[in-house]
DNA sequence: TCGGGTTCATAGCTATATTCTATCACAATA
DNA sequence: TATTGTGATAGAATATAGCTATGAACCCGA
């Protein structure tokens, strides 16, 4: 794109700029801490190598050409931007003063990301954070290409080879109409329970839908042949159906509205999945990194499960 | 104003960015046209410089960290702004695409711009002459401190040590009432009849006054007491009164248009001034405004006299 | 008109910075 | 396992930018 190097330097803008301002080579030489033949010598070298004159000496005075004045303004510019992006480094110095670009799976997403936000905005004001909505696969491929600094995901699905620091562990709670033979005790409920009860689950590409299907199948639980793609449609339909459903314990609070459903936590050892955030083993800043993780530890939320009766059960059973 | 120099180089820039477009050392040194390790060398220089990591490597693969990508955009800023410098100081190498100051006398101004103006712009469409009206003394002021790069102006006063290139001799005319005994003949005029003649004559500070003054001590013509400060109120002084004015015959065209006037050429060899233009003898570029002179002297105008009875007489006198 | 005190330019040397070639250590691939 | 490709490192060669000392032109005051 540029093959041949620029016929200056920086410091001889510098030097031009000061000649410029003082008009004499002996001072503009003191305020650039060189010795007056330095100076002299820098701006032959960069006549030279334009071929213009910008200064007009005449051993009593010197003053700028057409050329000088013209090349002078540009000049100013460039080493106002260059001081710029010295600034611009140096904020980087510091790491939280970044813009970090965080991948976060859909089914953690809107439960947390409301509770994290102003809490990391407090903790690193300088620190601007732009969360990006993908499935786990795409996460960690835009990880792994360096278009995202850090991912917020489950571990229960296949990272690979990225260092992780563990956020919180989430339990499944299991969703179900009030008129469910399970919505009966107020008990912690044994996986075992499940067995031949229809189950409503997420699509495959959700690692949470991947995840219940696994618990499903363990516990002979019959999975129904519908597939849906959000936990607010699977918390649907078990409203309006017969069957029942597992969404993490985050989501209950936003999800489970309807006064017709009630919520159950398992018994330990219940099923969970673990949030934590990720990133590239080669990560420059995974310092900063782990201490943003955390902040956000201690910013997670104790679930709030405030439909009856299984509040107080479940909410001794979410940690 | 800069006492620090600048904690990079144009040339390290080029290799940030070089890196950034193609995220391989050896293809970004080979675009470079300089070896991998000098490359591997310079941005391990400026990283430690800046004390910040631009580049995440990790053998397999090279990504920007987030202080890099904003890096990269400042440093990509920063050197287009240097390109776009090298451009102004070639274009500067062709001194003809330079803005020129030039300060031109209140009596050549009006009358002879008008007809340069539209030559200039022809010969040289890339350059841009501002034009200063002032006084003869405030341009050699201007001149030698070095605000203005040359001035068009008459050399009868005293312009001291400058660089002259002479654009026409421009002979002075006698304007007076067509009932003036003066006006009785169409020859040419001996100066030696003004004796006795009440004249009308500019103030001092135009050099064009000071001439006519000399002229008419010369002569023994009657100076009188009114100082005009233009010479179109001398012309109106002369078309209202009983005095007669001399006038640069450049200036006729545009100035004696009442009919009850005449003007009258002086027989050679005729006081006339002459029109020059003028530069620090250390002007860079005094070979273009040589040329921009020879330019000039082409232009300048045969001045039209069409107020009878003596026009073809002054179109002779004038040259 | 003759020195001091300016100015900027030049010369010759030195220290530093930049670049080179050659090589290493590591990872992916065949 | 051998090969290819990555970026990092070592040490020598070169180029650059810096210095001091000095020169030439100019101004100014004695």
């Amino acid at each position: 794109m540029n093959p041949k190097p620029h016929p200056f330097t920086l410091r001889q803008l510098q030097y031009v700029v000061a000649l410029a301002d003082v008009l004499n080579f002996r001072e503009a030489a003191e305020r650039c801490y060189v010795s007056q033949p330095s100076l002299s010598a820098q701006l032959a070298q960069i006549e030279r190598a334009l071929g213009v004159r910008l200064f007009e000496r005449d051993k009593r005075r010197v003053i700028l050409t057409p050329a000088g004045r013209a090349f002078v303004r540009q000049a100013r510019l460039i080493l106002r931007e260059a001081d710029a992006l010295v600034e611009i480094a140096h904020r980087f110095g510091d790491p939280f003063s970044a813009t970090l670009h965080i991948g976060v799976i859909p089914t953690i997403s809107p439960y947390l990301l409301p509770k994290l936000t102003p809490v990391l905005r407090e903790a690193y004001p300088r620190l601007s954070i732009r969360w990006i909505e993908e499935k786990t696969t795409a996460i960690l491929r835009d990880l792994h290409a360096g278009h995202l600094d850090a991912g917020l995901l489950s571990l229960e699905t296949e990272v690979g080879d990225v260092d992780a620091e563990v956020i919180a562990r989430d339990p499944f709670m299991l969703v179900l109409p009030r008129t469910h033979p399970l919505a009966a005790t107020t008990d912690a409920l044994q996986t075992e329970k499940l067995a031949g009860v229809t189950v409503f689950v997420l699509q495959e590409e959700h690692c949470f839908g991947e995840q219940a299907r696994t618990l499903c199948a363990k516990t002979n639980a019959h999975i129904d042949a519908f597939r849906a793609t959000s936990l607010t449609t699977l918390v649907q339909i078990v409203a309006n159906g017969e069957g029942v459903t597992l969404i993490p314990a985050i989501a209950v609070a936003h999800e489970v509205t309807d006064p017709q459903l009630c919520v159950r936590a398992f018994a330990e050892p219940a099923p969970a999945r673990t949030i934590a955030l990720v990133w590239r083993k080669s990560y420059p800043f995974d310092a900063a990194l782990r201490e943003i993780a955390d902040t956000m530890r201690r910013a997670y939320p104790r679930p709030v499960l405030d439909r009856e009766p299984l509040a107080s059960a479940t909410g001794a059973g979410s940690e």
